[in-house]
DNA sequence: CCTGGCACTCGGCGCATACGAGTGCCAGCT
DNA sequence: AGCTGGCACTCGTATGCGCCGAGTGCCAGG
């Protein structure tokens, strides 16, 4: 176990070297934080704190940096979630609720949450699965063509082109469009599949192929949107770093184009806290040298989809961390009353 | 007037440094290109070149690179379009056929350019002002709460909700729905308002408030939906030129994040043809270093929607102004069909 | 257990040098 | 008149060298 002037130590070199990205040495350290302690004593603790696999030197005759591992029990232990000031909880609710529909919402919080953060931000489309119907809506764009329109409770539309292997006349196709309805409107996707098995037999065998093309078709919408989709800001922010900046940033681009590889990302954390991963915690080997840090938002109680921040892994985990918090609790507000 | 021999000097110019990125000399020109003449005469011809402006030195004893103007030239003069070649083609057309909904063609439209002209690809969603309705849809939400679906023929779906001043029976609902539709439906966008004008007219006096909030609501989503969206592919192919880099890349980065620049961007090009804007040719201030290749796309013979690339000034013009063209048109294509 | 002192390491920076690609110009040739 | 070979010149880049200083590890003493 290391003693409690150590973590203060091993806090120190976090902060410091997230401030001034240059590798910090003992002097400097005693310095700028009131340790108490002579350079000489934390060179010890350094040393120590090296031993164990936190820090690092570039190279020797070198300051400190923090490891992952580093990183990883700063977060853990050491530092706290700096929350918002007031002015900015202001600041973000008012940008937020300008929104007139949810890809703005969407858009709007993906810029907020790159402006605060000074990074790339992730946010995921609000998903299908987990939210509830709204409506449906059955239209006739020909005697055997119709078109499916999906509407949540998040304000988003999903619509499909349905085929009927007949005609289906009008009179019908309203009584569908009723019983749907009535069925499922205000439940989650989840339970939609088990309401409406049993639709067909309500009518007529002449229709019955149609209804089960219109139901097919619902369901497969359900399943198709679980491929969902992303909206991300703040690439520019990447061009902070001037340094080691042509070897990350390359396959950070690479991995943001790749939706496949953030929706894992932003998935993996599965629990209802924040989650941060750090450099090489991420699968993904493009994003070892990054650390994210993502939350899952919603309109109720739960998550309906998850957005986070993607940075070096030298930032400010305190400050992110409550950046992406409040966001996301404020998204959550906005997406209840719309 | 240039001599054509000293055309066919810039011609070369511009395809070596297009190809080896280096600043290139008079020796190197007609090793690589039977000009047959001299070194000295090259030299000449490149003095006069460079008096005229077409090309430059980055600083004395270095070959030359083409400015502006020289690229101009190049585009206008000396270089055709590059046609794709048949399996392209194909591949073009398979790749856009496998999509499943609009976003999905944009989507893959945008992988696409990236990936065959290895830039930033931009593709603008096909406007709404532009394109026909191929539907209206009004549900009741509530009694005094309605909610608008606008689905146009090029599958885009907008949807908005109206409160109305008063509740609105079901009958009368049924009523505007098909007086909207038919009036509207396979109509341009740009002749909606002129065609729902006295609509009002036809109902109740209580039911007039109301449809007057249907109608404006409608108008409002044509009006609103000018600022239209836009999807950006291949930021990572910024990263492929290693030196100049973190110069161009940050307000490059910045630009594509400012999508009303993008708008005027792809917007500019006002005529049928294929617009290429180079260096500083662009309005914006951080694309003086870039060129950008875009021409409009559409499902008839009428663009509805533009689409390009963003990349060096230093880039293979024909080869990159064949695949723009190539798919667009094949976007065209799947647009009309589906 | 902390501290001051001391020798050592090593990356970065400045400077001087050498190299070479490329140019401009000129005199001569066709 | 235009092309060519030759030549002196420029200047950016690469290379090698030496210095400097931040930072370390270790040790002896408080």
């Amino acid at each position: 176990m290391l003693s409690e002037r150590r973590l203060q130590v091993l806090r120190a070199i976090v902060q410091d070297y997230v401030g001034t990205e240059e590798p910090v040495g003992s002097k400097a350290l005693t310095e700028r934080h009131s340790l108490g302690v002579s350079p000489a004593t934390v060179r010890n603790d350094m040393a120590a704190l090296e031993d164990e696999g936190y820090i690092a030197q570039p190279h020797t005759s070198a300051g400190r940096i923090p490891t992952d591992k580093g990183y990883r029990l700063f977060v853990d232990k050491l530092a706290g979630v700096k929350p918002m000031t007031a002015p900015e909880r202001r600041a973000i609710q008012n940008f937020l609720g300008g929104a007139v529909d949810l890809d703005d919402v969407v858009a709007r919080t993906v810029r907020l949450l790159a402006q605060l953060t000074r990074q790339v931000a992730v946010v995921q489309y609000p998903s299908l699965t987990r939210s509830t119907v709204r409506h449906v809506e059955l239209l006739a764009l020909a005697p055997a063509r119709l078109m499916l329109v999906l509407i949540t409770d998040t304000g988003r539309v999903e619509q499909r082109m349905i085929d009927c292997p007949a005609p289906f006349g009008e009179t019908s196709l309203a009584d569908l469009r009723a019983r749907l309805n009535s069925r499922v409107a205000g439940r989650r996707f989840a339970d939609v599949p088990r309401l409406v098995e049993d639709l067909p037999e309500a009518f007529d065998a002449e229709d019955r192929g149609a209804v089960a093309a219109v139901l097919s078709t619902l369901l497969d919408t359900l399943v198709e949107e679980n491929e969902e989709r992303l909206m991300i800001g703040g690439t520019a922010n990447l061009t902070r770093f001037p340094h080691d900046f042509p070897l990350t940033i390359r396959p950070v681009l690479e991995a943001l184009e790749e939706q496949v590889v953030l929706l894992k990302l932003l998935g993996e954390a599965k629990e209802p806290g924040m989650t941060v991963r750090i450099g090489h915690e991420n699968a993904y080997e493009g994003l070892n040298s990054t650390s994210v840090v993502s939350v899952g938002y919603g309109s109720g109680g739960e998550a309906v989809a998850k957005l986070g921040v993607v940075g070096p892994t030298r930032m400010d985990y305190p400050g992110t961390m409550g950046a992406v918090r409040a966001v996301a609790r404020y998204v959550g507000q906005i997406l209840a009353e719309s």
